[in-house]
DNA sequence: TAAAAAACTTAGTCTTGCTTAAAAATAGTT
DNA sequence: AACTATTTTTAAGCAAGACTAAGTTTTTTA
């Protein structure tokens, strides 16, 4: 319950678990996740079952508690929060912000958490269009799909971007693939191909599993509901 | 050499070292100031003369070496700049900002360090008037020379208010105690006795160590320069 | 200047988070 | 169902950075 006892690390650990478990989560994909040992893993998790912030059960996997939820949301909510105000207030591009935030997102107060969420006009979603854990608990909605899962002919707009890695964020955006831009998708390659997309500028083809972390919604849903 | 390898803990005692050390540091005033044993600084100070960022002779103090104190500077540069930027962009009060800064010093980019500094216009000195370290290493001159060695009936404007303390500062922000004020020296006490000031507002006495920490230049010197 | 006091260092532990290597459990395959 | 491959856990240990208790060195004082 006591927040101060609570690492960087236990942090990193429930924020991971949250982010990547609808259901249980295995050790090993935890470890490669986190870049540690299997067995550094299983370490940590014996512990945060001790404080009752997971739910472990040897050889099969953990997932969160209420209490252990709260923690992945609060941290998640640093790390989204942060994001957004380096772009917003410092001008970082939204490839360089993921490295600051992983670091600060332990470090902020719940003071300064509340000051920028304040200046930000209290934002529902990051930079690269993840929703951001609200104080209560809460997290927005998402409404976007894969790109993957449109059909040819589609004019869609782009919602989401669930890529870290600053290299490809940087090439999507000098195509003008982030969140808000409007694109048409050409062409699907069958047998899980490319994907041929016409942006506002040009045409540009994406590897298959490269367009399935892209998230869109139609267009005409969106119209209708403005 | 490897800035990477240099941690939290290590920059904390640098940086203590260098805000305690005209000359040699001793291990009890630095194991007061950073709320640890003896024995814990005695281990660090070993560790840090053998990467060579201390000259440290046993039974006899520390003192910084060049590469120590470039760290140290680089340090200080962060906390400060993160102090004047809370102030500044975040709208902290200047007795908020201190606690927060000793955290994120150690976490912020290089890359964050410019952004800030370029946003606040590259200042040279802190809401405290603390000098703030500048990026080759060079330190801004501080003028100020202490309230209690100062004349009665002088005019007098505050440049540096040495106290990190939050009830303190707290307390001097409301009686108009901060740097850029004018203030007159009414009064002092004989046998270090208290310091009866005049503000803008009132009149108010202050104690003979709290009126030590508070730096004040000449008015007269000020006009003439400027 | 020698004894007492104070300051400092050494020695031995503890905790946290990580590692590798070996053992155990689960999952897959014939 | 038994054997093998994979996954996970246990065991042992390392590095940081802290602590307490005990031993040294320096400083003070009588
Ligand atoms: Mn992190
Ligand atoms: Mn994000
Ligand atoms: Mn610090
Ligand atoms: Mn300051």
């Amino acid at each position: 319950m006591d927040k101060r006892s609570i690492s960087s690390s236990m942090e990193d650990y429930l924020k991971t678990i949250f982010e990547l478990g609808e259901t249980s989560v295995k050790t090993q994909t935890l470890a490669e996740e986190l870049s540690v040992s299997s067995a550094s893993v299983t370490g940590m998790l014996k512990k945060l079952s001790d404080l009752k912030l997971v739910h472990y059960e040897r050889y099969h996997g953990v997932s969160l508690s209420k209490a252990g939820r709260l923690i992945a949301l609060e941290t998640l909510r640093h790390h989204r929060l942060i994001e957004t105000y380096l772009t917003e207030a410092l001008g970082y591009s939204w490839h360089e912000v993921h490295d600051e935030a992983e670091k600060l997102e332990h470090h902020i107060s719940e003071d300064f958490e509340d000051r920028i969420a304040e200046l930000l006009g209290h934002p529902t979603y990051d930079p690269h269009g993840d929703p951001i854990p609200q104080r209560d608990g809460s997290v927005p909605v998402s409404l976007g799909k894969p790109l993957t899962e449109q059909h040819e002919q589609e004019t869609l707009v782009i919602t989401r971007v669930k890529e870290q890695k600053g290299d490809v964020l940087k090439y999507l955006a000098e195509h003008q693939l982030i969140p808000g831009s409007e694109i048409t998708l050409i062409q699907k390659a069958p047998f899980n191909g490319p994907l041929t997309i016409k942006t506002s500028r040009q045409t540009v083809a994406l590897a298959f599993e490269l367009a399935k972390l892209i998230e869109v919604e139609r267009l005409a849903v969106l119209d209708s509901s403005s």
